[in-house]
DNA sequence: AGGTGCACCTGATGGC
DNA sequence: TGCCATCAGGTGCACC
């Protein structure tokens, strides 16, 4: 499910109302990832701080008891609830808290809740230590990107999925992006220009803002922490459209798979 | 070092 | 209705 918009619209939605709460209790449901690798008891009682985000984690720092790294996997989402209803089957992670409950609700349980005692420890560090830029940072541009690219055989569309360059834009977000800048996804990173990296590196920024706008995309789960689904999947130009007209040209939409993953493009708007 | 494929897990959907 | 194959918003890791 969730690509950087979709995390930063849920971290959005309950960062305030949780800071500030006390710990009152911790529940596991079924293993996730990683172990949490902290024993819950001696969380109880601290502080919860101000929620950040990098790339798709969240963190969770919670005063003088390092944090907990959280992931959504591609099927997780987060609730902020007043009340406390009994957990779902799916329910996986709950964070009780004075001013309500942080729920953990992950199907596939690709997700991870993780504890570190900062967030240069171990094995947070490590986690994080290989992404790329937040899009939104003023040192992601198209210089960056193109130096980036340089003598990289992969696709783009894989090396805009790797993160490892800049961080957010995940299946839907690197296809609608190529779409955007009118880059066809099978193009070797290393030989994008340097005009068109300028292009791409404002389309990835450009694409990845209108959807936080939007709330993110909800295919079929995504709701943010108090139940409110995003809406960007009204304006996808190319995501899920195999077979449908493009847009802007009316050729069909064609879907291919580079890396195991679908990529959808207009054949005649993008080009090598 | 960079590239490739696999693994993790559950549910929805479509064809026969 | 049942069964099987395929697909799904992510990413760390082993291996070449």
């Amino acid at each position: 499910m969730p690509e950087l918009p979709e995390v930063e619209v849920t971290r959005r939605s309950f960062a305030d109302a949780i800071q500030g709460a006390r710990v009152t209790g911790l529940r596991l449901g079924k293993p996730l990832r990683w172990p949490i690798g902290v024993d819950p008891e001696t969380l109880l009682g601290s502080r919860v701080g101000s929620t950040q985000r990098r790339g798709k984690y969240l963190w969770l720092p919670l005063e003088n008891r390092g944090g907990l790294l959280m992931h959504l996997g591609m099927s997780g989402s987060l609730a902020f609830l007043e009340a406390t209803p009994a957990p779902g089957a799916h329910d996986h992670f709950d964070l009780h808290t004075d001013r309500g409950l942080l729920r953990l609700t992950d199907p596939r349980r690709f997700g991870a809740v993780v504890w570190a005692a900062a967030l240069d420890a171990e094995p947070v560090a490590t986690l994080l230590g290989g992404l790329g830029l937040e899009p939104f940072d003023e040192r992601f541009d198209g210089l960056h990107l193109h130096a980036a690219l340089s003598g990289r055989r992969v696709s783009i569309k894989q090396a805009l999925l790797a993160g490892d360059i800049v961080v957010g834009a995940g299946n839907i977000y690197a296809c609608e992006a190529l779409f955007m800048a009118g880059i066809d996804p099978r193009l070797p990173a290393g030989k994008l220009s340097r005009p068109r990296a300028d292009k791409l590196a404002a389309a990835v920024r450009t694409v990845l803002g209108q959807a936080l706008e939007a709330g993110g995309t909800t295919l079929r789960d995504f709701r943010d922490a108090h139940g409110v689904a995003g809406s960007f999947q009204m304006q996808a130009q190319v995501y899920g459209r195999e077979g449908l007209p493009c847009l802007r040209c009316a050729t069909p939409i064609r879907r291919i798979v580079q890396g195991q993953r679908s990529t959808f493009f207009c054949p005649s708007c993008q080009k090598r």
